[in-house]
RNA sequence: GCGCCUGUAGCUCAAUCGGAUAGAGCAACAGCCUUCUAAGCUGUAGGUUGCUGGUUCGAUUCCAGCCAGGCGCACCA
C-alpha cells in the first residue's frame, strides 16, 4: 500500500520536474509515514517542507501544486499504465489529498481501498509482508560464537535470540542469508579448560587438588569429570599429566559444544555453518591474510612482534598478529577468518557482538578495509549485557567462578517463547534486565501471552464458525468488495490499516536491523484486536456482516502469524 | 585519562532515516464474566525527554560542552 503511494509520488515528482515546475534537484527519498492522528489522513508527506529550501519558495505553495498533480486523473491513468507492467498492487483511491499545517500533504484513502488490501493479505497468506528489496544478495549473520569452555548463559542467549530474528527477518525481506557460529577451540582458555576437568577427575579419586586461581570452577567440569570417569575409569590416574591433557581438552570441548549445540537447538536457533577457528589456522590461511596485508603495506615488525597498521585505518593503536614468541595471535586468525568470508562471496556481513567486544570493532574494519573490501558490507551490531535479577535483585555472574544461570535453566523455567520475546523486546543496544521471578510467572506481565492469545483467539472464534456450519475457507476465498464494504466501523478501519502496515514494518525493521520493532508493532495489533473482540461479537445474525468480519479475524491472524513467526515464536491456535 | 553505548511517566521501555498534541505495559485506584477463550476489556492518573547552548519553519532525534550509569582500553580469547 505504503510502497506503491510512494511511487506514485515519485512519477508525480519526476513529471513536475521534466514540466519545469519543479527544479531537478535531485529528490534523495521521498517521507512518508502513518500520521499518529486520525485527522491527518491514512498517509502524510512532508515533501514541500523539505522541498522548499532548494525551491526557495514557501512549503504551502509547493504542496498546493503538487496536491493538485495528485489528483489529476490524467497522470493517474498514464502512471497506472506504466505500473501496470510491474505487476504493482493497484495504486489506492483516495477520499481527498489535504494540505495541512506548515506544508503537509495528508492523503485520505476511500474505505475500498482498504477493503481491497484485506484481499490482498488473504492472497498472499503466509507470504504477507515478504517483499523482494534484498534482491537476493547473500547475506551472513555470525552470532552466538561462545568460547566453548562453558554451557551457553543468559547473555548467549540474547545474541541468539538477537541474529536468528534478523536472518528470518532478512530473508523475509528478499536476502539469501547464512548464519553462522565461529567456535573458539584455540588458545590457552582450551588448555585450561582441559587442565581444570584433569584435576577434577583427579579429584574424583580423592586426590586434593588446587584449581588455578584461573581455572574453570563450575559444576559442569565435575560432570564432565564423572563423564570421563564413567569411561575410562582411573587410566589416565598414571603417567604423567601432559601427555593425558589433549584428551582431556578434547573431551571437555567436545562435550560442551555438545551441549551448545543442544541448547541452541531446543531454543529453535539453527545454524547453517560452524566454523572451528583450528579450520583457520590450517591449509595456510592466516599466512595467505597476512601476505595480503604485506602487499597492502600495512605490516611492520617491531621489538621481535609483526604489527599490523591499524591506526592507518582509523584504530587507536596498531595491533599484533604474531607474537615475539612467533605464535599468532587471535586477531590473526580472526582477520583470516574475515578475509575468508569475503571470499566466500557474500555481499554482507553482519557480526553480532556482546558488548565487552565492542573495543574489538576499530581494529576489525581498520584491517578489513586495509584488505580492500569496503568497510560497509561489515556490519558489527553489538548488544548490551544482560542484567539478570532474581526477585529484583542482580545475580552476578563469572564462568570462571562457576556462577551462572545458564540459557537452558532459563528456557526450562520460562519456555522457548516467552525467553525469546523476551530478548527481543528492547533494543539491542539498550542493556536489559531479566527477571527470573518476573519471567517465570508467565502470567499477564508477561506480552507475549498477550500476542499469542490474540491469536489462539481468532483462532477459537474460526472454531465456533465452524461449528455453527461456517465454511471458513470459502468464506475467505470468495468473498467480494461489496461484501467487505460492510465494514465500516472505525475500529474495523483502523484494525485494516494496522495490519496493512506489515509489510512496511518488516522492511524497516530489516533495514535497521532493529527486531524490537516487531515486537512493539505486535503488542498493538494484538491490543487492537483484544478492544474489537470485546466491543463487537463476530458470529451474529446478520450473515452477511458475520462473513465480512470473519474475513477481517482471518487477516488479523495471518499477519499475527507472519509477525511471530519472523521472531521465531510460535502463534498457538488454543491456549 | 581515552573510546563505545545509554539517560524519556514511580518501574521497564517505545516514538516510523528532523515532523503535527512524546506513547505502551507494569505498579495504583474504580469497574466488566448465563454470550465467539476474563492469559481479556473499560475508565482515572502520571512528563521542563539528564543539564546548558547551537543548527531551522520545527529537536526526544542532529552538533558541542558538561553531569550520571554501563562496558571496554593485552604480544588473553
Amino acid at each position: 500500500m505504503k510502497t506503491v503511494l510512494l511511487k506514485w509520488i515519485e512519477f508525480v515528482v519526476k513529471k513536475a520536474q521534466e514540466a519545469g515546475r519543479l527544479t531537478d534537484a535531485p529528490c534523495l527519498e521521498i517521507p512518508l509515514e502513518t500520521p499518529k492522528k486520525e485527522g491527518h489522513g491514512d498517509f502524510a508527506t512532508t515533501l514541500p517542507l523539505i522541498l522548499a529550501k532548494v525551491e526557495g519558495r514557501p512549503p504551502r505553495e509547493i504542496a498546493t501544486q503538487l496536491a493538485e498533480q495528485l489528483n489529476n486523473l490524467a497522470l493517474r491513468e498514464s502512471f497506472e499504465e506504466a505500473n501496470r507492467l510491474k505487476d504493482g498492487s493497484p495504486l489506492p483511491s483516495f477520499e481527498k489529498i489535504e494540505i495541512a499545517g506548515p506544508g503537509y500533504i495528508n492523503f485520505f484513502l476511500t474505505k475500498a481501498s482498504w477493503h481491497q488490501e484485506l484481499i490482498n493479505i488473504l492472497r498472499a497468506d503466509k507470504n504477507y509482508g515478504r517483499t523482494s528489496e534484498g534482491e537476493g544478495k547473500k547475506v551472513q549473520i555470525e552470532f552466538v560464537s561462545a568460547n566453548p569452555t562453558g554451557p551457553l548463559h543468559v547473555a548467549h542467549g540474547r545474541a541468539a535470540a538477537l541474529g536468528d530474528a534478523l536472518a528470518r527477518l532478512l530473508k523475509s525481506v528478499g536476502y539469501q542469508v547464512d548464519r553462522e557460529y565461529y567456535i573458539n577451540d584455540v588458545g590457552g582458555q582450551m588448555d585450561l579448560l582441559g587442565k581444570s576437568t584433569y584435576l577434577r577427575y583427579r579429584e574424583l579419586y580423592g586426590e586434593e587438588i588446587n584449581l588455578p586461581e584461573e581455572g574453570y570452577q563450575g559444576d559442569y567440569i565435575i560432570e564432565i569429570a564423572r563423564a570421563v570417569r564413567g569411561e575410562e575409569s582411573d587410566r589416565y590416574m598414571y603417567g604423567p599429566a601432559e601427555s593425558h591433557l589433549p584428551f582431556f581438552t578434547r573431551y571437555s570441548y567436545e562435550t560442551i559444544l555438545g551441549w551448545i549445540r543442544r541448547d541452541l537447538k531446543t531454543f529453535r536457533v539453527h545454524f547453517d555453518t560452524w566454523t572451528p577457528e583450528a579450520e583457520i589456522h590450517q591449509e595456510n590461511k592466516i599466512d595467505a591474510a597476512l601476505k595480503l596485508l604485506e602487499s597492502k603495506k600495512v605490516l611492520f615488525e617491531d621489538e621481535g612482534a609483526l604489527w599490523v597498521k591499524t591506526t592507518a585505518y582509523g584504530d587507536d593503536k596498531d595491533r599484533v598478529v604474531r607474537r615475539r614468541n612467533q605464535k599468532l595471535t587471535y586477531f590473526a586468525a580472526d582477520i583470516a577468518y574475515h578475509r575468508e568470508k569475503f571470499e566466500r562471496g557474500y555481499d554482507r556481513l553482519i557480526n553480532i557482538w556482546g558488548a565487552d567486544h565492542h573495543g574489538y570493532i576499530a581494529r576489525i574494519k581498520a584491517v578489513v578495509e586495509a584488505m580492500g573490501y569496503a568497510p560497509k558490507r561489515l556490519q558489527i551490531l553489538i548488544h548490551q549485557l544482560v542484567n539478570l535479577l532474581r526477585d529484583g535483585k542482580q545475580v552476578k555472574m563469572s564462568k570462571r567462578s562457576g556462577e551462572f544461570i545458564t540459557l537452558r535453566d532459563v528456557v526450562e523455567e520460562v519456555g522457548v517463547d516467552a525467553t525469546r520475546f523476551f530478548f527481543l523486546m528492547r533494543r539491542s543496544d539498550t542493556s536489559l534486565d531479566f527477571d527470573l521471578e518476573l519471567a517465570k510467572k508467565a502470567t499477564n506481565e508477561n506480552p507475549v501471552f498477550y500476542v499469542q492469545y490474540a491469536h489462539a483467539r481468532v483462532c477459537s472464534i474460526e472454531r465456533v464458525a465452524k461449528d455453527r456450519d461456517w465454511d471458513i475457507e470459502d468464506v475467505v476465498h470468495n468473498i467480494t468488495m461489496e461484501e467487505l464494504a460492510l465494514l465500516a466501523l472505525p475500529e474495523e478501519q483502523a484494525l485494516i490499516k494496522q495490519a496493512s502496515r506489515y509489510p512496511d514494518l518488516a522492511l524497516s525493521a530489516a533495514e535497521a536491523l532493529e527486531p524490537h520493532r516487531m515486537t512493539f508493532y505486535l503488542q498493538e495489533l494484538a491490543g487492537m484486536l483484544h478492544r474489537f473482540y470485546f466491543g463487537h461479537r463476530i458470529i451474529i445474525e446478520d450473515a452477511a456482516l458475520t462473513k465480512a468480519r470473519l474475513v477481517l479475524m482471518r487477516a488479523i491472524r495471518i499477519v499475527l502469524h507472519n509477525g511471530l513467526d519472523l521472531l521465531g515464536i510460535s502463534a498457538p491456535e488454543q491456549m
